[in-house]
RNA sequence: GCCCCCGUGGCGGAAUGGCAGACGCAGUGGACUUAAAAUCCAUCGCCUUUUGGCGUGCGGGUUCGAUCCCCGCCGGGGGCACCA
């Protein structure tokens, strides 16, 4: 410690170094992305919106309040070197860091701490970003914004007002000359009321709420009459998810009732298609376009055929995987149906209309549920149709034997619901049990492709306080009026308590209310919407978190824009179909990094309004992400005590015994586990402690180099070493520890020369391919050549920092001071491998598969030459027995394979 | 169950038809040191140890040559959950 080298490359002078490049980045604007016009134009003076432009784009963070650990910055490292690396390759790079603050998460932690969202919301963005920032990542800070924001908000609720005054025409013409595109909807009312289009009643004698409903079954955001999981025992509506299979709430364990209530959708299934299809254009992994796919509905399906009392029975599952599932097929051959008593009238009659009418249930499943049959029970059954003869009757799948939002609580009450389901009698000449009907359809069934979607209409609405207001208010007569962009944005009001209300939750006659809903000043409103002042009363349902996430990476590019969501002349700057090295006319984010979590969800959702701004004329792209690349996550191991409970991580003792490593804690062996890094398995890391122990750049090239990026990884604090020593290794070699000064060569040998020469040649395709693991790797090579020389080649050392800086930058901006640059190496070009001849290689000789021999020969090699050579050597000769080879198999240079004549005996 | 992905040293991983184990960690031996840390050097799949033999989950196949391509198993992970 006393001994130790003033300028040693230790954590301190690492954080030291790191600070103050930060600063300058920071000072000098570093980052500026340059737009194509307007105030941020100029990006400092460096880059006059000339250049190529590049997009960078991470998914959109949720800032939590429980902090950061080390594998949230995973992606944003990533992110960060090929920004970096993109600027030096010349590209005008756009890269930047909003953050997604409305939605439950954010509201339920308010609750918690019983603070304000907004409140919590603030500080929690503050101590990411504190966080963050210090891994000196490069985000033009004039870009961030909060969906929190009501600039922001205003233009989410501009977007909301777009989809709601649109509908979808099959045969209308869009931009890129294809049939299919959205259009206003005026000139859908027009139709309606020149008579083009008719309908049931004369247009011009509806009522509002009529013409309203008409209109309502077009919009592209509309209003209906949808089922949800109500709780009033929580006083919220609930996610399938948060419901158990005893049909009790996760959380707390209270009824939960099927409620009928009007709210929000959008019409998603109106793009199923182009969904679909523009799938094919992009670069992205396959699994998620198989997600996608999977999801939008265009399955494979099978159909069966096999005959039930003599009659032929055909049935189309949609979901292959059902047939072989351990469930039962019941086949009524009638369709009189005797409901349960138990089940909910609702339920009963709309079965009994799906049942009878297959139209009608068709076009049921088409508008908003995913199976043809089964929609009154939303996935108790999987019901789907048969036809027996010319008739169709219903087919059921199940493995459920309890249902309680039907009343059905167990295996007694299940069974009574299947007996009432089916036919009287049930035709037990066909099949006795129901393992022989299901045999007897695995066998004959037919592997047909056919087509359904079930994609089904995005719920829009949430009966939530933290969220956007609808730019939506009612008139006394129920029909709901859109507010003019004028009155953008409807702010939150203020709540004192902006909790959901507690209900008794026994009592299924309740519905849920939105918090909004309490602040009465706030609903009923006085407003002139064109036919002088009237009472309205103002939508208090909030949209979902998926609406400020849809459209964020559109507002980076002009956020301070006051007339539109997004510049025109920047949406064709950065985002239009070949604006850089793009192969094909989809256009968009040039690269999108984030993880495979967001697979269907947030990229359909945010696909879909991107192609509905496109129809419109809004944006010049008809897809948001060209190319799609998934991180992998940090894992890690944990540790657990005889009796099971967590030990700390960090203060676990590895020995090794018997060859093995095992592991201690205050003495005790533990066991070792593996999982996520959190708090609850006591083995969670954060970023700050990885600063102060180690530097940013440490922490930044150990998470580069620990496997390919789409991996998941373990955290091994244990490696972080081997990037810390090769990070003062590089120092060491650069910089006299003792005086802080530069200490190079300005001659390089022959054999640094190659070396760094293929080193960038390897280190560039590995950087293209975002491979950083390998090119950390390849750079470690060269450094430790460079250590191994009694001083460092000036040429090699610039190369070096060069190379490195995307990764480590701050270290690599301080090195290439020492070595007497003045200039940033943000825009330093990225440097070239020289075209030049290796004079010898190395040739293998194989006999039998097997390499025998290894001879120095020129590069440039004749095959016949090599051949002659290689037959000549002692060794060659001995394996092949004193016998010509069978066979010659040369490729000059690398190499020479010959098959013996008893090799091929052998054989 | 169906679909997708993945199985390589003690560990993370390289190599995508051409010398398996790059690079890093851990380990072992040594130098330096009063000592430790740091640093540097050597070694580091298994068996024989000398030429060699065997090795990329298992069994086949294609090929002069297979971790890589094909077929069949075994094992692990993810999706199929209307959810933010």
């Amino acid at each position: 410690m006393i001994d130790a080298p003033s300028w040693r490359y230790t954590p301190a002078l690492a954080e030291k170094i790191e600070l103050k490049w930060q600063k300058i980045w920071k000072d000098e604007g570093c980052f500026f992305a340059a737009n194509a016009e307007g105030p941020l134009r100029d990006g400092e003076g460096r880059l006059a919106g000339k250049r190529k432009p590049y997009t960078v784009l991470d998914m959109f963070p949720f800032p939590s309040g429980k902090g950061l650990h080390v594998g949230h910055p995973l992606g944003y490292i990533a992110t960060d070197f090929v920004s970096r690396f993109k600027r030096m390759q010349g590209y005008n790079v756009l890269h930047a860091l909003g953050f997604d603050a409305f939605g439950l998460p954010a509201e339920q932690f308010a609750i918690a701490t019983g603070q304000h969202p907004r409140k919590t919301t603030e500080e929690n963005i503050a101590n990411m970003r504190r966080q963050l920032s210090r891994l000196g990542l490069s985000f033009d800070p004039r870009r961030s914004f909060a969906t929190t924001d009501p600039d922001y908000m205003k233009w989410t609720q501009w977007i909301f007002a777009r989809l709601y005054s649109s509908y979808y025409d099959p045969d209308f013409l869009r931009p890129d000359g294809k049939k299919g595109c959205a259009r206003p909807i005026e000139d859908l009312i027009k139709e309606f009321e020149s008579g083009k289009r008719k309908t049931q009643k004369p247009w011009q004698q509806m009522s509002a709420k009529e013409k309203s409903e008409v209109l309502n079954s077009f919009r592209l955001a509309y209003i209906s009459d949808s089922f949800v999981n109500w709780c009033p025992g929580l006083g919220t509506v609930l996610a399938n998810e948060e419901v158990t299979k005893e049909g009790k709430s996760e959380r707390g364990n209270w009824p939960v009732y099927r409620k009928k209530l009007r709210q929000w959708s959008m019409r998603i299934t109106a793009y199923a298609d182009r969904l679909l299809e523009d799938l094919d254009g992009l670069d992205w992994p396959e699994t998620v376009k198989a997600m996608q796919k999977n999801w939008i509905g265009k399955c494979e399906g099978l159909k069966a055929a096999f005959e039930v009392a003599g009659e032929k029975v055909e049935v189309f599952l949609p979901y292959p995987s059902l047939l072989s599932h351990p469930s039962f097929l019941v086949l009524p051959s009638s369709l009189s149906l005797d409901l349960p008593e138990k089940w909910p009238k609702d339920a009963k009659e709309e079965w009994k209309e799906g049942a009878s009418s297959p139209k009608a249930l068709f076009s049921s499943f088409k508008s908003s549920h995913p199976y043809p049959l089964a929609h009154s029970m939303d996935g108790v059954f999987s019901g789907l149709f048969a036809r027996v003869g010319e008739k169709n009757v219903p087919v059921f799948i199940s493995d459920y034997v309890s249902e309680p939002h039907l009343g059905i609580e167990g295996e007694e009450d299940a069974k009574f619901a299947r007996i009432h389901s089916i036919d009287q009698n049930p035709s037990p000449s066909a099949f006795d049990t129901e393992e022989e009907a299901l045999k007897a359809a695995k066998e004959k069934r037919i592997g047909e492709r056919e087509q359904r979607y079930r994609l089904r209409d995005w719920l829009f609405s949430r009966q939530r306080y933290w969220g956007e207001p609808f730019p939506i208010v009612y008139s006394e007569d129920g029909v709901e009026h859109l507010l003019p962009d004028s009155f953008l944005p409807v702010n939150l009001p203020s709540l004192p308590d902006y909790r959901p209300k507690s209900f008794d939750p026994d009592d299924s006659s309740s519905l849920p209310t939105a918090p909004l809903a309490r602040n009465e000043e706030w609903v009923q409103v006085e407003l002139d919407l064109g036919d002088g002042l009237k009472k309205y009363r103002r939508e208090t349902n909030t949209m979902p978190n998926w609406a400020g996430s849809c459209w964020y990476y559109l507002r980076y590019l002009s956020p301070k824009d006051e007339k539109h969501f997004v510049n025109p002349a920047e949406d064709r700057y950065f985002l239009s179909p070949f604006h850089n090295d793009q192969s094909n006319d989809l256009g968009g984010v040039d690269l999108y990094v984030g993880g495979v979590e967001h697979a269907v969800l947030h990229l359909l959702y945010a696909r879909f309004w991107h192609k509905v701004l496109y129809d419109l004329g809004y944006l010049s792209s008809r897809e948001p992400f060209y190319k799609l690349f998934n991180q992998g996550y940090v894992q890690a191991y944990a540790y657990t005590d005889s009796r099971g409970q967590y030990v700390p991580a960090s203060q676990i003792e590895s020995r090794f015994e018997d060859g093995k490593e095992v592991f201690y804690f205050e003495g005790e062996r533990v066991n070792r586990e593996f999982g996520k890094m959190g708090k609850s398995l006591k083995n969670m890391v954060t970023p700050d402690e990885m600063y102060e122990n180690y530097g940013a750049d440490t922490f930044r090239v150990y998470e580069m180099s620990m496997g390919p990026l789409s991996d998941s990884r373990p955290w091994n604090l244990k490696d972080v070493a081997g990037s810390q020593r090769f990070l003062q290794r590089l120092w060491r070699n650069v910089v006299d520890e003792q005086t802080g000064e530069a200490h190079v060569s300005e001659e390089m040998d022959s054999k640094t020369g190659r070396l760094l020469n293929k080193t960038i040649e390897g280190v560039s395709a590995d950087m293209e391919e975002m491979r950083p693991n390998t090119a950390i790797a390849k750079l470690i090579v060269l450094n430790n050549h460079l250590t191994s020389l009694p001083l460092c080649p000036r040429a090699a050392a610039e190369g070096m920092v060069k190379m490195l800086f995307p990764i480590a930058p701050h270290i690599c901006e301080e090195l290439w001071e020492k070595l007497g640059h003045s200039q940033t190496l943000s825009f330093t070009p990225w440097p070239k491998a020289q075209e030049w001849k290796e004079e010898e290689v190395v040739c293998v000789v194989q006999v039998d598969g097997k390499v025998r021999c290894r001879l120095s020969v020129p590069a440039d090699i004749d095959e016949k030459d090599l051949e002659r050579l290689a037959l000549s050597q002692e060794t060659v000769k001995q394996w092949l027995g004193g016998e010509d080879p069978l066979k010659v198999i040369c490729r000059a240079p690398k190499i020479v394979s010959l098959v013996s004549r008893s090799g091929r005996k052998e054989k």
